[in-house]
DNA sequence: TAGGGTACTATAAAAAATGTAAGTAATGTC
DNA sequence: GACATTACTTACATTTTTTATAGTACCCTA
């Protein structure tokens, strides 16, 4: 999650395919370790950074803030500073963010249908 | 693609994530650069190894190999082989594999319709 | 004045994914 | 006997992603 080389192969790779799939483009998207399952529980609210920490008890704080700040980016999710102290910032998924919903759902029963089909 | 860690944080975390998020799980198995793709072009039918270098003409050859390693480890394609000299292999969706046909298409549609929506 | 909470940042290192280049076996054709 | 075809494999290099660890600023409370 640190710059990307334009020059590499992987980068002329990536973009080819993003252009030409839409499916890859949004895989790209919401693919990371994290992004999805943050999405995931974005989906019921939004919720601070340190509320996100306590749901991914695993997560680094580095690793958090570098996937909200992508998903960010691709206004995913939007991102509200209150000028308090302690600092309070909120994370609330977009519109096209909360469209994400059947996707996930979908990609969820396919997931465990899979788990089933596998153990046969 | 080589031979993952199992004592690494990130095996950890992973295997974590896939065991209660069904979606993690799912997307940690159609995920990597070309799983998709290589799934989109096999609902049209089988193909064989040649036929997919020539519709993926970036991915090298040992690329398409260990995606299709994958995707086959995982019940997602069926690998036939025919016993001739050239060798000749098809590739084929599982049931599970063809059941990928809505998650892709619904994938495909949110990517477009997020790109228009990071235009404005 | 020491410590606590919040939402980060900086730097380094480890791990994973991808790419490059070359080689292999078997057979049929020239 | 050289060469082409097909579906790979192997060794190695590079790039990308993820983790580890240690800070920072701000104010409030004890």
């Amino acid at each position: 999650m640190s710059k990307i080389k334009e020059s590499s192969t992987n980068f002329a790779n990536k973009q080819a395919l993003m252009e030409e799939c839409s499916e890859v483009y949004a895989a790209n998207i919401i693919g990371g370790q994290w992004g999805l399952v943050i999405c995931s529980w974005l989906l019921n609210g939004k919720l601070r950074f340190s509320e996100l920490k306590k749901l991914l008890p695993t997560i680094t704080e580095r690793m958090l803030t570098l996937q909200l700040r992508k998903l960010e980016e691709n206004k995913i999710v939007k991102r509200t500073v209150y000028a308090e102290v302690p600092p309070r910032v909120e994370y609330e998924l977009t519109e096209i963010g909360y469209d994400l919903g059947p996707v996930i759902k979908l990609l969820e029963k396919w997931g465990e249908k899979h788990k089933r089909f596998k153990e046969v």
